[in-house]
DNA sequence: CGCCCTTTGAAGTGG
DNA sequence: CCACTTCAAAGGGCG
């Protein structure tokens, strides 16, 4: 039934300051920073800034006049290759960086031609300071809008930290088991997601962060809306059944998404979503949600789903090998080396920065909002071993060889 | 050949 | 504000 986003009054304006929101409450108003001294503090970027994560913006690190493409197992992609030679990169990363490092400005293509993960089409991005900024308003003729969306290249929306999450694990899950399956293997990543530390997820926020925030910066002009419509994703009719679902449950608890309320040992993975209301938004500080060993939640997204999705059986089976696999490598960990993340978090209480933050700059009121329940966070000993219980081990992974 | 499936998160629109 | 929708990735499956 008219689908939201599909038609959108043919790239209606906006309605005034519809949309300006943002859910981190950073740049309101806006529908992306327009200078980059608006944005909250600058993240070095740099490779090492996020810990273990190899390279999420390894592009950032240009050499000799060329981005280095750190290229994961997987095969990850150089996300903004033109973005080494904006200026306002270079002053973002200026400081970071030694000159040497920091090649010539090439305006926009890259010298060796690699493709824009982000700009899908073979013309190169245009800059920042594109016409669209034209002064007075944006009151371009139909024509030359058209021949603008001609020509307009195809950026990507930035990924999220999820969908960084996944590029770096997916080929290791992958390789994992015997699976290739992008869905069953992002089943997997799902509940892995979950099963990660505060910490560890946080990592991926903050690289999301610095992507969207890179991304903005990038092109300022461009919009999420400007990529809708263009995939033709017409599931609808089964969202509508699942939200109809979830409103029912929604009904009762009045807007909250759903708990996860499930029965542990079986529940239809069938409303993934709902993993979010996991700690209402009760828990306030992340401390909180650590403190709390209860944190039920946490638990619940890498017990044994049943995975009773279209998927077939044998993946079903893969999966839920794996996830015990998985959790009992958790299990064993946290029992054993007593997981640095969860006891070092435990111990000292991190500090608002080990925080998910899921979005830009958090005012201390956004804290108390923060969507992504961190809750979901700690994984419990105890619910891994259940999971092993209930599905022994009859490892369909590959062997190591 | 091209959409579907599947995941989470961000961001868009409409009410 | 809330609800809902789309799109990011990815790659086998399938019509």
């Amino acid at each position: 039934e008219m689908g939201a986003g599909r038609e959108m009054g043919a790239r209606r304006k906006m309605g005034g300051r519809r949309g300006a929101r943002r859910p981190g409450g950073c740049f309101s108003g806006i529908p992306r920073p327009p200078h980059p001294s608006e944005l909250p503090p600058y993240y070095p970027l740099s490779p090492g800034a996020v810990g273990q994560i190899p390279h999420p913006l390894g592009w950032l690190v240009p050499q000799q006049g060329q981005p280095v493409y750190s290229i994961p197992p997987g095969g990850f992609r150089h996300p903004y290759p033109a973005l080494a030679m904006n200026a306002s990169m270079s002053s973002l990363m200026s400081s970071r960086f030694s000159p040497h490092m920091v090649p010539p400005p090439t305006h926009g293509l890259h010298p060796s031609g690699i493709p824009h993960p982000t700009i899908v089409s073979p013309i190169v991005k245009q800059e920042p300071t594109q016409p669209s900024i034209s002064p007075g308003g944006n009151s371009k003729s139909p024509v030359t809008v058209k021949k603008e969306e001609e020509k307009k290249p195809h950026i990507k929306k930035p990924l999220n930290a999820f969908m960084l999450y996944m590029k770096e694990m997916r080929a290791k899950v992958v390789a994992e088991c015997t699976l290739k399956e992008s869905a069953a293997i992002n089943q997997i990543l799902g509940r892995r997601w979950h099963s990660l530390s505060r910490e560890e997820q946080a990592k991926y926020y903050e690289l999301a962060r610095k992507e969207r925030q890179l991304h903005s910066q990038l092109y300022p002009t461009w919009s999420a809306r400007d990529n809708y419509g263009k995939k033709k994703k017409r599931k609808r009719e089964k969202l509508a059944q699942q939200q109809s679902h979830d409103t029912e449950s929604s009904l009762a608890s009045k807007s909250k998404k759903p708990c996860v309320q499930y029965l542990p040992a079986e529940k239809p993975c069938d409303s993934p979503a709902s993993s979010h209301g996991s700690m209402l938004d009760s828990p306030a500080t992340p401390s909180a949600a650590l403190a709390s060993p209860a944190a039920p939640a946490a638990t619940h997204s890498e017990q044994a789903q049943p995975l009773s999705l279209t998927t077939k059986p044998e993946a079903r089976a893969q999966l839920a090998v794996h996830s015990a696999a998985f959790l009992s490598g958790k299990a064993a960990a946290a029992s054993s080396s007593s997981s640095s993340s969860s006891s070092s978090s435990l111990g000292s209480p991190p500090s608002l920065l080990s925080r998910p933050v899921p979005f830009t700059s958090v005012p201390s009121t956004a804290l108390l909002a923060s969507p992504p329940s961190f809750a979901a966070a700690v994984p419990s000993p105890q619910a891994a071993l259940a999971v092993l219980q209930t599905q022994p081990l009859s490892l369909v992974t590959k062997p190591a060889d």
